[in-house]
DNA sequence: AATGAATGAGAATTCATTCAT
DNA sequence: TATGAATGAATTCTCATTCAT
């Protein structure tokens, strides 16, 4: 467990800054094992290729942001408190790991998260039932639009991942009060 | 100038399709030149190198949408029509040309986007000035949220982004009566 | 005779130019061209290939240099003045035309030049038989040390060649005093 | 050990014997790699790029020749005979190894070389300091005539270098006897 | 398990030369 | 004759992956 561990932690987190910063091209697996501290062969002991490593990455940040966010989920409380509940850990959570949501963007756009994105779009994995099943709950209480979940599901959080990639660059500062405001907006967006 | 401008719109065109569908991975100066018909060499006689073609594009694209949209914009209008007009027509023309939605999304998640995205959110290029200017004489109005204006941005075109792409995935079909609930989403979101 | 002539006259000078400062690397045919005043597929008008062009370029140069010395060589005059004559007039031009100085080097180091060498050493072509005679008439007369050809040439024109590059180079003025006296530290190296 | 040195040293040679023979432009990475056994790739383990290569290689070979001129060379001995030491040294270092002086000299004939040649000139690196003093300590003694120290260094040895070149030409047989004849001929040059 | 030197296929780019106009 | 766009072979360099140690 000591060792073991150790080095895959080091590796992810190699990859994670370098293709953060650099993008995929700027992410030589060479480069990626010197920063890790270890050897580039070693890498392949872990993932058995580099799209492996990517994929494998991606899917532990996207599990930690489940998990953060199902952490102190509340399936009692009202639509509202669990959707600001939902957007305001996102939120907090992307400020707080602007590599991860770097990471995850470039993710989304190249061939390696192509054929992921159909499985989240179509909710067959993760914890993307979350947001589904609240949004469908609005839907049938009628406190939400009756639009697609692709809709309903863009409103909701499309502004927050523009915003967010703004904040990274320099352009908001995007501290809680202004969290809450952009959720009150985007709550704006698909309420009834 | 028959010829000149044959061989450069090839060139484009099979940038165009090569890099949207395949990312800049898949989109060898090579492969570029025999999809467009030319010899690899015929591309530097057009473009400087490979990033100046992929940046020209870019910016070929992008006059595109701008010429688009200021086509039938009335300044004269109501807000909330221009503002229908802007976000309808983008709409209808990233359903339209799904490579050139996929590209601009390859284009700002890489190196190349990166340089041209601080000038574009300072609003110093393009006809983002239009946008903006919407949305500031809507604050000043009083009809529009008093909110930072990346926020009113992405407020109001955020989650069209993220339906374009999954409409272009196949999980939503974006027609002009849904385009239309959209634009009111948006609107609800970012009005007072 | 007007224009053909103009023609290669500034394709020579294009071609001196920029081999002669950038070497042959530095040197393109559609540089060249662009340089002359002509278009690329203009130059094979005038010659065979790049080689040619090269080649009769030294031709041309080494022609020049032989005229130069000839103009004023006076047969009847005693040897030494005849070897004044020559190692100054030498001196001289290459001060004046250090383009073709360096062309000539940069064109006897390279593939080019090694064919050529050979025909130059056995005295097969040019004006050499200048040099040659009047170091042959200096053995024969006793007044010049009796050593093979080659190592009499290399004490009477060796050392010019380094000073030329070395005055090119800004590391020694080389006026004509001094050409005077580097022309009788030769004459003494030879000289019995 | 054994492996790392073997691969750098057959690269070396690889690249020695084809850029004396052919010259730069007759050697590219893939030839050289093939020559010494190796791949393509490996080349760039060991110099960063060509020029790197082409400059160490320089290095390498000024290096070797300047420890063998300093290896039996005696500070106490009288001026003449320590000239003799440098000259045949030299003179019999270049005969047994003609693929060093044909690398030189297209070394200093190149664009790689200019900057060096520029140091080397003014005597600020190796052992070129050696040459000057010896000739310096001749000008103070007035052994040697009072010219600028070029002027002296070409008239010391370039003949030297003109006589190699025949030499590897096949035009003289630079034998010991030769070379001594020489070298006397040269100190005739540069003595009062 | 770990190493890291070695591999070699593949990528971007250059440039002498050709040929339709 | 002259043009210069087009060609494509050749060149430099990169980097994911392997394998002997």
């Amino acid at each position: 467990m000591s060792n073991c561990c150790d080095k895959r932690e080091e590796i992810f987190r190699a990859a994670l800054e370098l293709i953060a910063e650099q993008g995929f091209h700027g992410a030589p697996m060479a480069m990626i094992a010197e920063r890790a501290g270890v050897a580039a062969g070693t890498i392949y002991r872990y993932f058995e290729n580099k799209d492996a490593l990517i994929v494998d990455l991606f899917h532990e940040i996207d599990d930690k942001i489940g998990a953060v966010i199902m952490q102190d989920y509340q399936q009692a409380k009202p639509l509202r408190e669990r959707f600001h509940h939902i957007f305001t850990t996102l939120a907090r959570y992307f400020v707080k790991h602007p590599l991860h949501f770097r990471y995850i963007e470039q993710f989304h756009n190249s061939p390696y998260g192509v054929e992921f994105k159909r499985d989240i779009l179509q909710r067959k994995t993760g914890d993307c039932h979350i947001y589904r099943d609240l949004l469908e709950e609005g839907v049938a209480q009628q406190v939400i639009k009756d639009l697609p979940m692709p809709i309903l599901f863009a409103l909701a959080f499309g502004p927050l991942k523009v915003v967010v990639r703004d904040h990274i660059l320099g352009f908001v500062a995007l501290e809680d009060e202004l969290i809450d405001k952009l959720m009150a907006a985007c709550w704006d967006g698909i309420r009834r």
